[in-house]
DNA sequence: CGGCAGATTGAATCTAAAA
DNA sequence: GTTTTAGATTCAATCTGCC
């Protein structure tokens, strides 16, 4: 039976807390920090100035943890990344979100951390602005790392070495960065079924609820109350789906699935 | 009318006799030094070992350059983009393979030579061998740089964030690691119709017949005998169809495009 | 000329045996 | 124990040939 639990907080205060070796897969979108070239460009627009287009209009909450620059960048994604190998079982994989300005730091911080890394991903989202007299910046990346060997699956798997889809829109959109749930659910399939997926930076909680309605377990951390709620709101929904969809098999304990605040 | 040159040579020691500020587009594809995660993995296995199949016969010749540790090839790699950037007009664009192990070194390499880092263009590959339990690697990537702001374009142009095209195969595959010419004529555009490409590790020539195809001009360097003659051959052939279908004005000087040998 | 079936092969990776 | 080599493995887009 899949559970799921979210913290408040921020993650490199609630991930020490987080039992050793009891985790499959980390599936994570940190803040990128890469809105801006300069010193400038970064602190002076919100995060909303920066992703979300001027001719748009949209209800959505700032978030923090935006305003870094590239080696502080790393060095804090890889204490966060050290944090979630500790929590991994060996063989457990990483897959981390970002764009293509901050792969090469994220790669260091991926390895830095004690990961292996085994690639990258594109994320190909057909639903992008053209660009005059350039390459359309079409594509964002995952990076994959893996706690040594990755786990040798019972069912062999193979995985696409390219996944796509294109960003939730309209009412459907619950934050600025929110990632399409049918490619979280193919990308969660490197976790082993009933497996644990962790989440430091649950954002909306769109990967808690791909592991979900995939079979396995979700654990989520997230700092920004107004999205850990909105997250509770669609994990609650999506179990009760996952639920109402199974077999005539009721689930021993109920409360199995309730929520755990820190 | 389209010309070109392709000088036998080492590319550090041909590209500083080539007149500054006298091309568009640098396109090219370095050998990557990725076959090995160890020293002795790199340095023992022919290229061919690294990158043929066991099970394929080829007849294909093994190329140099294919055995650096990770900073020299990032150092080596860096020397030949800043003569790239040199011989570059202000707004010329840089295209560089590479594989997703080499991503981090590259943008360095191409920010170290003073280029402007503008993007990543996956390039997919739909014929690549499954990978068990992990994600297929089926993709490599183009970064794309720029010599301060690229060029305007009289005529707007709008160019693709992700390419997709299979490796040439059978009698059609002159070398190991040959990209496909429809990739190639993609990317091309980048450069302004009449201009200059220039490919400092021709290989198998792919970017000259892609360039001459589209009505550009071809500058290469090639350090293996066999592989300049093959170059030269493709590209005679090249420029030759495009004579031939070229309406009936007459090119003023048939010479204009003979081989110059440095 | 079109359609279908079977063969081919890839900038590889992993495991196990051998030196 | 450590390093090196040999062999097996695998999916899907092309290619080939036959009907």
């Amino acid at each position: 039976m899949s559970t799921w639990t979210l913290h408040d907080g921020d993650a490199l205060a609630v991930l020490p807390t987080i039992e050793t070796g009891s985790v499959d897969l980390v599936l994570t979108d940190p803040p990128y920090n890469s809105g801006g070239r300069t010193n400038t460009e970064r602190g002076l627009q919100t995060t909303r100035g920066k992703y979300v287009s001027s001719d748009a209009v949209h209800q959505l909450a700032d978030f923090p943890g935006d305003n870094r620059d590239q080696r502080s960048y790393a060095y804090w994604l890889m204490l966060v990344l050290v944090e979630c190998l500790r929590t991994s079982r060996a063989g457990a994989s990483l897959l981390v979100f970002t764009d293509f300005r901050q792969v090469p730091a994220t790669s260091d911080a991926l390895q830095g951390a004690g990961w292996t890394w085994r690639g990258i991903i594109p994320w190909h989202k057909p639903i992008t602005r053209p660009q005059r007299d350039g390459f359309r910046r079409e594509c964002e990346y995952i990076l994959w790392g893996s706690n040594g060997q990755p786990y040798r699956h019972a069912e062999p798997i193979y995985l696409p070495g390219l996944v796509k889809g294109s960003q939730p829109r309209g009412t459907n959109r619950k934050h600025i960065t929110q990632k399409p749930v049918e490619v979280l659910r193919e990308l969660i399939r490197v976790c082993p079924p009933g497996g644990t997926v962790l989440d430091p930076f649950a954002g909306a909680g769109s990967t808690g609820v791909a592991a979900l309605l995939e079979g396995r377990s979700f654990v989520g951390v997230e700092l920004t109350r107004h999205y850990a709620d909105v997250t509770r709101e669609r994990l609650a929904e999506a179990l009760a789906g996952v639920q109402s969809d199974a077999p005539a098999v009721l689930p021993e304990s109920p409360q199995e699935a309730a929520p755990t605040a820190l």
